[in-house]
DNA sequence: ACAAAAGTGTTCAGCTTACACCCATGA
DNA sequence: TCATGGGTGTAAGCTGAACACTTTTGT
């Protein structure tokens, strides 16, 4: 019946060995609007295509160290940096044919990024792109799939937790805050409602001491707030319309 | 800079090989309590603690077949039964010393299972049994971790998914639904809003035609309801007092 | 003066909560 | 007849949706 663990005498070597991976769906907000990181592959399969950042674990890292390592490499931010920002797992993608070269299992994170720089563009051939969420056109492997799932999965994350500050700097206006929910979610939300709801949700922002800050361009300065302790939001902001896809 | 995906060149027996395994924590209720199909290990290490059942994937297999494939072998379910029970990817862990022998990757599911059959006690030593939810001690490896993940989990799910049917037979009353939140999150509910609430929500549970049936021992027989449509809830079903651990 | 964005106030509908009460069954 | 669980009714209180209105800036 059942191998539970390793059975007696395993020989890791028996089987044609599995490749572990990680692929990174790198969200973050440009003028209004999703945008995701994507490579342009060089080589077969897939040459010429587009697909999320990612790379092979190694030997002697958890797939959350590979994914940060990769994170930092592809961003072009420092590794402390990248210490900081939100970083989550998404799902773990198994099917036997994902890649047609060999088996690989690769683990999916979620990386939440606020005003990231350009990628740097790195001496190889394949150049790394902010690009617009939905303006690519089918991504390399399963990587549409995976990119799907990051979205659904953001987008309902905003509904019970804090999750919009990772989109947001340190210091940030609750307009800028608004703006994460209504750019994810693709609706417009009522300006005093979200305000009394995320103030009067205990531990989701901080009030900043000091001058309110000057919007962009016209209108009335606005106050400055930082993340809160929370991590969850009871009860939950919950998108209009019930629950779309 | 990165690898992307598998770099030219590259030889998939260069590194020691990763071993990829599922877990699987499958939760069922038993008279009023949760319980958890656990298996005792017969070998080093962590011989004698029990741990989750689990196995290899194997190469033309993906996890999610592989852990289906468990769950039957380990709960004894026919392939078909097994065919038609709640199935979810919980996350991978990836510790690269979370095995003492070699890099295991596991992908973790969780598994609902009404009412369930003994475990079928294999030709091995390894004994198999269902465990009231919190009273093992310290399981193998990081499976304490896993398992709690899978508690949280199913806890949230309860609250804006329908997946509490999953825990109850293809006919059910609205007792036996309700016994389910009760045990899960731990708390008790009032049972005339329960009952409106599950009413109200649109695709909750659908009507069965016919006599009612008598509950156990005493009390008025209640109606029988099938699960419906929908998967998930609006407006959600909150659990009381803030959000628990 | 006007547009744009922040911030305050107010109303109304709908939902949650709490609890009283009746019904059907077994012991 | 009593205990037990199913099922109905209802009133109080809170939350969220909608929207009118004021404030402060840039053009």
């Amino acid at each position: 019946m059942t191998t539970h663990r390793a059975p007696e005498g395993y020989d890791p070597y028996a089987f044609a060995p599995f490749a572990v991976t990680v692929d990174l769906a790198v969200l973050t907000l440009r003028e209004e609007r999703l945008h995701v990181l994507l490579v342009e592959r060089g080589q077969e399969p897939y040459a010429g295509a587009w697909a999320l950042p990612g790379g092979f674990v190694l030997p002697r890292e958890s797939a959350e160290a590979a994914a940060r390592r990769e994170l930092a490499e592809e961003t072009g931010l420092s590794e402390a940096t990248v210490a900081g920002l939100h970083l989550e797992q998404l799902r773990t993608y198994t099917e036997p044919d994902r890649d047609p070269r060999m088996r690989v299992v690769s683990v999916a994170f979620t990386a939440l990024v606020p005003d990231p720089p350009e990628p740097r563009g790195g001496g190889d051939a394949a150049q790394a792109r902010w690009i617009p969420y939905g303006t690519h056109g089918h991504l390399a492997f399963d990587h549409d799939r995976i990119l799907a799932d990051a979205h659904e999965r953001v987008g309902a994350k905003l509904e019970y937790t804090c999750l919009a500050t990772a989109f947001c700097p340190p210091e940030f206006t609750l307009g800028e805050l608004r703006q994460v929910y209504e750019t994810v979610w693709g609706v417009e939300l009522d300006r005093p409602n979200f305000r009394r709801k995320v103030l009067t949700t205990p531990g989701f922002v901080q009030a900043v001491e000091g001058p309110p800050r000057l919007t962009g361009g016209r209108g009335k300065p606005a106050a400055l707030y930082r993340a809160g302790e929370a991590t969850t939001l009871h009860p939950p902001l919950l998108r209009p319309e019930g629950r779309p896809a």
